[in-house]
DNA sequence: CAAGTTACCTGACGGC
DNA sequence: TGCCGTCAGGTAACTT
């Protein structure tokens, strides 16, 4: 499930095998993601054209070519990017396959699909923002999210607020465990309507949020479930967590025992004392 | 227009 | 053992 963290673990694990590699060979499952893109498509814009950066926006990682155009992955909840020899084994769901001019291998598997793969042409990379990330909030370490922000933002709505930090368009790239996280560590209960939390909670709110993704990064992105860091093994650091998916455990700060609550249709984990 | 609900997928897991 | 229901959650499309 990978979240902000994990997709700029994945952009750093992968960055150093991609950047100044040409594109010589695409290979397509023919399984359906999300969205995908046409062998037609890939090898018009992406053959024998070189990887010169690779970014992320919101839970989007990037990949820049030379002639401009952008190869653009979703890993929705179960996808992953690896560097491959070519003779290595194909994985079961690997959806594809970009062969690079040094005979290693770029791969894309997504077991449940809910990835995708976006191919936007040189003359539609101009004014990113304003096109494919028109809908997409403010990164959480802009200095565009502040208190203010979300306080403006949500004076006029009645959301809990899990599912309102939840929401592309408030912050990018908070998904539902570091939702949990950055809740408990703000102290503030994900079933607060957001019209009714104070500035000065919005504010501790923005810097638990991005000291918990912080940390997630350096410790190179949870390990949860099915997700593999860009190297293939599994979970070199865990993060520890102190709240997603430890309800009948005690809290770590008040040892109330914490609860679990469907909050816009999903699982919630928090202290009814500490986040009253 | 805001807010809530469902569809899309596979695999792991628990109950019987 | 194996079958079935449930759950996991990012996003878009849908309904209320």
């Amino acid at each position: 499930m990978p979240e902000l963290p994990e997709v700029e673990v994945i952009r750093r694990g992968i960055r150093p095998f991609l950047t100044g590699k040409s594109i010589k060979k695409i290979i397509l499952s023919d399984k359906k993601l999300r969205h995908s893109v046409s062998l037609w498509d890939m090898n018009r814009e992406l053959l024998g054209n070189t990887i010169v950066t690779v970014k992320r926006r919101a839970k989007y990682l990037l990949c820049h070519l030379d002639s401009s155009a952008l190869l653009i992955f979703h890993f929705g909840m179960t996808g992953n990017l690896g560097i491959f020899p070519l003779d290595a084994p194909i994985a079961k769901h690997d959806h594809l396959r970009i062969e690079l001019h040094n005979d290693t291998e770029l791969r894309f598997n997504d077991t449940r699909r809910f990835g995708s793969i976006h191919l936007l042409r040189p003359e539609e990379t101009v004014d990113l923002e304003n096109t494919f990330f028109k809908t997409t909030g403010p990164e959480p370490f802009d200095a565009a999210f502040n208190g203010e922000y979300l306080f403006n933002r949500a004076k006029k709505k009645t959301q809990p607020l899990k599912t309102f930090i939840m929401t592309n368009a408030t912050v990018a790239g908070i998904g539902n465990i570091y939702a949990n996280e950055s809740l408990f560590a703000a102290r503030l209960s994900p079933v607060r309507k957001v019209n009714k939390i104070s500035l000065e909670e919005w504010n501790t709110l923005v810097k638990e949020i991005r000291r918990v993704l912080q940390h997630a990064i350096a410790c190179g992105g949870s390990t949860i479930s099915d997700f593999v860091n860009a190297s293939q093994e599994s979970g070199y650091f865990q993060m520890n967590f102190k709240i997603y998916g430890k309800d009948g455990d005690k809290c770590s700060i008040c040892s109330s025992i914490i609860q679990k609550q469907v909050v816009g249709g999903r699982a919630s984990f928090y202290c009814s004392v500490c986040q009253g």
